[in-house]
DNA sequence: CTAAGTAGGACTGGATTTGTCTGAATTTGT
DNA sequence: ACAAATTCAGACAAATCCAGTCCTACTTAG
C-alpha cells in the first residue's frame, strides 16, 4: 500500500552494514554492493547522494570508501529516505507548498497530512542501530523461507 | 517519501461523499466525479472495485449509483487504501509470500516489517467519519485522528 | 423501448524507477 | 611519476507503473 523505492531499500541495507563495521574504516560501493548482491553502480549513485547530505563522508582514491558521519544510533530511518526519495508525501494533494490543485474541493488533506507526520515521527524513531540489533534474533530464524507460513498479506 | 495513489485519494474523496448524503439514496459516479472534479471514467473504476470489495453497495440502472456498505464509522482509510492500491508493502522486499528476493543477505525486512505493521494500524484508525468531521475545521485543531502516539517497539 | 446507470476489458501516453554507460577527478601505493 | 582504486557527475536506456480514455457490454427504472 505504501512503498518504499528499491534506493532507499538499498540506502538503509548500507547504512547498516557501515555500522557493523566497528573499526572505522571506510568501505567501497563496491564491497557492499557485492554484500547484499546489488547493482554496484546504482548503489553507487545512491552512496554519492547520501553523502552529498551529509549522512555519510566519502574518502575518494585506492582504499577509499565510505563511513557513518555519526554514531548509527543518531542516523534515523527518515533521514535516510528523505535523503534518497525526497520530500514526497503521502497524498499526492500535499505539495512542498502544503497546497492542492484542488484546494477547494479536496475536504481530505488534512486528515491526511496528520497521517503523513505520524509516519514521519514513525520512521524518525527508528534508527540505523536499531536494524543491527534486530538482526539475528529474527523471530522465525529466517528459515521458513520455503514453508509458506509468513506474513499475512495485510 | 510515502505516496498514495491518486486513485487511493480520490476513493476516499468518494467514499466521504457518500459518507454525506444523509439520506440513504445511492448516488452516481458521475455525481461524485463533478462534485470534485476528477475524470468520471477513472473514478467509475475506482467505485466499481470499491464495490466489489463490498465497501459500497452498487445499484446499476437508471437512477443508480452507489452508497456506503456500512457506516462511515465503521469504514477504515486502510480498507479503502487496501481495495484500492492492493496489498503493497513499504519495502519491496516483502512480498505476499513474505520472501525476499535477497532472503539471506537483506537483513532489514524485519525492522521495516514492524513499521508496515504500525502504518497499517493508524490508517485502521481512521475512519471515514472521521473524514467527514475533520471537514471545515482546517486550522487543524481538533481533528480526532490517531492521537499520534504510534509507538513501535524493534 | 430507452435513457441512465454500472461492469469490465484494452489501450495509450506519460511519469517514475531501476539500472547502465562513460568520462572525469581524487587519492594511495609503489 | 605512474598506475590502480575509488568517488563524482551526468546522460541515457529499459522496464515498470499510473492516470486517464475508449469502447462495448449488461441492468434497471420509467
Amino acid at each position: 500500500m505504501l512503498r518504499l523505492t528499491k534506493k532507499a531499500d538499498y540506502g538503509l541495507m548500507a547504512l547498516k552494514y557501515l555500522a557493523e563495521q566497528t573499526d572505522g574504516s571506510a568501505r567501497s560501493a563496491k564491497d557492499i554492493a557485492e554484500a547484499y548482491h546489488i547493482p554496484p553502480q546504482l548503489l553507487a549513485k545512491i552512496l554519492q547522494t547520501l553523502a552529498k547530505t551529509g549522512l555519510l563522508v566519502s574518502h575518494a582514491g585506492a582504499n577509499g570508501g565510505y563511513a557513518l558521519s555519526r554514531p548509527a544510533k543518531e542516523i534515523s530511518a527518515f533521514e535516510v529516505i528523505r535523503a534518497i526519495d525526497g520530500p514526497l508525501f503521502i497524498t499526492s494533494c500535499i505539495t512542498i507548498h502544503g497546497a492542492c490543485d484542488l484546494t477547494s474541493t479536496c475536504t481530505i488533506k488534512e486528515p491526511l497530512r496528520k497521517v503523513n507526520d505520524s509516519i514521519k515521527d514513525l520512521l524518525s524513531g527508528i534508527h540505523i542501530a536499531d536494524l543491527v540489533d534486530a538482526d539475528g534474533e529474527q523471530g522465525g530464524t529466517g528459515a521458513p523461507v520455503g514453508g509458506g507460513l509468513v506474513s499475512i498479506a495485510i
